[in-house]
DNA sequence: CGCTAATCTAGAACAAGTTTCAGACTTGAT
DNA sequence: ATCAAGTCTGAAACTTGTTCTAGATTAGCG
C-alpha cells in the first residue's frame, strides 16, 4: 500500500504534542530514505562545524542535503530533534573510537576521567559542532525526551565501559549520573567561555573521585 | 545634558558584539527607569510562571509592562538576557529567604544538600518559572556571560553559606563548582521530565558527599 | 525658562523556525 | 501494468525574536 513506507515511529509528522513510544523497533527505512537521513545528518554536522548552533539553519540543511524543507521536518520534527540526532550519531562514532583504546588508569576513577578527557579533546577539535550539539541537548524540552534519553544512555554506557563495571551498584549508578551532569554542565561553561579547558579538567577529575567513594 | 541618563552600562544598546565591564558600578537609574525595569522583570516572571520559556514573548512582556518593544530591548538586549536577569532577581529573594533559616545538618555536606533541596522545593512551586529561567541560563551564549557569571557567583555564595566556610580551599571550591554543575543539570533533567524529584534528591545528596571528601 | 542630548513610543520591517498545501512521484499489492 | 496510499517537492504563509526609524517626551543644565 504505502510507498517509502512510513519512515519510522520517529520520523513522522507529529512535531510537538505527540507522545509516541521511544524507538523500540524502528520501522525499516527504504534505501533512499536511509540515504536522505544520512545526507541530512551530514549536512547538519557540516553546518554546525562551521558556525555552531546558529549556523544550522533549517532551510540551509534542507538545501545542502537536497531535500525539501517539509521533508526535513518529516524526518526531524524540529531543529532540536535534528541536532540531538546529530549528537547521537557522533556519540556512536566516539564510543567506537574510545572502545579501541581502553583507558590506562589504575583506578576506575582515573579511567573514567581519562576517557572523558579524551572525549573532551575530540570536542575541542570541533568546538562549533560541540556547541550546536550540547546547546541543543540542554535546551531540549519534553518533546525530545526520548532522544535525549538515548544520548544519556549512550553516555552512561561509555562511562561504565571505562569503569570496567559489569554490574554497577545503585550507588555507582548515582555517581555516574552525577558525572554526566558535571560533564554536560562543564561543557556548557566551557563553550560559553566562562571556564577554561584546565578548569573543565579539574571539574571532571574532581567529580570522578565520587567513583572511588562508592566502589571500594 | 542627557535625559533619563544612560540607563547603565548594562542597559544599553549594545546587543551582542559588545564587551563591556561586568557591572562594577551601574550608573544610576532614574526613578522612572527603575520602575520600568521592575515592571519588566515582574511581567517576565509572571508570564514565565504561566507557560514557561515559550510563554515569555517579548511583545507580551513589553505590553504587560507598559513599555515599547524597543525600550524593552534597550533594557534587556535579548530574551535570554531578560530571563537571566529574572533569575538574578529571584535568586536574591531566595538567598534572603534561605539566610533566615540556616540549615540544621551536622556536616557541611548535609547542610548544603538541605539548602539545595529547600531551593528545589521552592522551584517546584513554580515549575514553569523554573523552566524559563534554567533553560535561559543553559542556553545563554557568550554575549550573556557576565550575567550568567553573576548568577553563578550568587549560587556559589549560597552554597558556601550553607557550608559555613569562610575561607574555602581550592579543593573545596572545585567541589562547589561540581555541585553547581550537578544542580543545574539535574534541574534540567527534572524539568524535561527525564528524572523524578526523588532522583534529583539522590543526585544532590550524592554530589554533596564530595564536600566531606575535601574538607575533613 | 529654554535648550539639547538622550530616551521612549509606535509601528514597520526583517530573519529564521515551523506549518501548510497542491501537485508530482514512489512503492508495494493486485 | 495499474492503482491506492503514502512521500516528496516547491512555495507561500505564519510566528516570534530582533532591528530600525521617525517623531514625541524627558532630564538636567545654563
Amino acid at each position: 500500500m504505502p510507498a517509502e513506507a512510513k519512515v519510522s515511529a520517529k520520523v513522522n509528522k507529529p512535531a510537538k504534542v505527540e507522545a509516541r513510544a521511544a524507538a523500540p523497533a524502528s520501522p525499516p527505512l527504504t534505501e533512499r530514505q536511509e540515504a536522505r537521513r544520512r545526507r541530512i545528518l551530514h549536512a547538519s554536522a557540516q553546518l554546525a562545524s562551521r558556525g555552531g548552533f546558529d549556523a544550522v539553519q533549517m532551510r540551509e540543511v534542507a538545501e545542502s542535503s537536497q531535500v525539501a524543507l517539509g521533508t526535513l521536518y518529516r524526518y526531524f520534527p524540529s531543529k532540536i530533534h535534528l541536532l540531538v540526532a546529530t549528537m547521537q550519531d557522533q556519540l556512536e562514532h566516539m564510543h567506537g573510537t574510545l572502545r579501541k583504546k581502553p583507558p590506562q588508569g589504575e583506578t576506575a576513577a582515573e579511567r573514567v576521567a581519562e576517557t572523558l578527557m579524551r572525549a573532551f579533546r575530540a570536542l575541542q577539535r570541533e568546538p562549533h559542532l560541540a556547541d550546536a550539539m550540547v546547546r541543543a541537548l540542554t535546551f531540549a524540552d519534553r518533546s525530545v525526551s526520548p532522544e535525549v534519553d538515548q544520548v544519556s544512555r549512550q553516555t552512561t554506557a561509555i562511562i561504565l565501559d571505562a569503569m570496567g563495571q559489569e554490574n554497577p551498584t545503585p550507588e555507582q549508578l548515582s555517581a555516574v549520573r552525577v558525572i554526566e551532569h558535571t560533564w554536560h554542565s562543564a561543557l556548557i561553561t566551557w563553550l560559553s567561555g566562562r571556564a577554561s579547558i584546565a578548569q573543565v579538567k579539574i571539574d571532571i577529575e574532581t567529580v570522578c573521585r565520587l567513583i572511588d567513594l562508592t566502589a571500594p
